[in-house]
DNA sequence: CGATATTCATCAGTGCACTGACTACTTCCG
DNA sequence: CGGAAGTAGTCAGTGCACTGATGAATATCG
């Protein structure tokens, strides 16, 4: 039984891809702030009072990560939170100052990274791999959660297809 | 001060990716054995006898990484390490009969999740696909140690181009 | 109204990934 | 030979990511 090329699995290039990021990251942009964090403060920027679990649904965090990292940027005050008054479940999550301030400071330079990280592809390959990456990871998202078959069908909930 | 819009991101993007890979490795594949523990196994199946060090450069971790990992594939008695008589520092790694036959039980099932992992993108992109990602990893990689440059250009070590 | 379902958040446990400090062994060189 | 430099591996500390269990508040249904 022969040992596989790695370089052809999907798995083992999305990891390595990560942690080439993480490593551009890290020089470029920030040691203190990562990447999920900026996430946050972004989502935030976007939504002021969302609660945790709607912050994880549009950074791609489940919840418990969600919460360590809303613990960390609460400690250094760039957000606060705040029980919700209509629903005492949730949090209201909100940039402080000093997080806006932050996450524009952070905008700025990771926009200088993606183009230094996007930098081997062409223009017209670089919007073919946003395009694909996209695709995939939406595709398989949709195999988590298997979207209500709203209506007609079969009633079969999940067609996995292996 | 605008939010972004992260899906233009490759960094977030190639979180995703990784986090939906880990799905479906996780359902498809091994509960047990994860992904960067596989790529262990299959770097010893390839070549039996490789030290710590080089198991991480095959499969892309670091040494503390590796540490971690060949401890873990150790206790569950799917490899062995011994020190190497020849250089003191280093241990000898090999699978035993045990990891070997579990190395070729998910060689079949990574075989089959990657096909479900890319089916949403037509044979032609599948390739453009990998290509891309190997691309963008390996020119990171290449920052990371600027891959010493052998006799003549200006001796300016590391270009970086930001 | 009151028991049951959900839903938001936390916590414990496991695993990958990196850095920086440290030990032990080898190698290089005077 | 013997000290300096380099290399393999470990360890401590931080951070992301997932699961499963639990607690608190809300929503739903009989």
């Amino acid at each position: 039984m022969a040992a596989v090329d790695l370089s052809t699995h999907p798995g083992h290039l999305a990891r390595r891809l990560q942690q080439a990021h993480y490593l551009l990251w890290t020089t470029m942009v920030s040691e203190e702030i990562t990447s999920p964090q900026y996430g946050v403060l972004n989502a935030l920027m976007a939504e002021p009072g969302l609660d945790q679990r709607t912050v994880g649904e549009r950074v791609g965090l489940d919840r418990s990560t969600v919460a360590e990292v809303v613990g960390r940027l609460g400690r250094r005050g760039l957000i606060e939170k705040v029980r919700d008054t209509e629903d005492g479940r949730r949090f209201s999550l909100r940039l402080t100052g000093e997080g806006a301030g932050v996450h524009r400071k952070l905008t700025v330079r990771t926009a200088r990274m993606n183009h230094v990280f996007l930098a081997p592809l062409s223009e017209a390959e670089q919007a073919v791999f946003l395009d694909l990456l996209r695709r995939v990871s939406d595709a398989a998202e949709q195999l988590r959660s298997p979207v209500g078959v709203t209506g007609a069908g079969d009633g079969d909930a999940a067609h996995r297809p292996w």
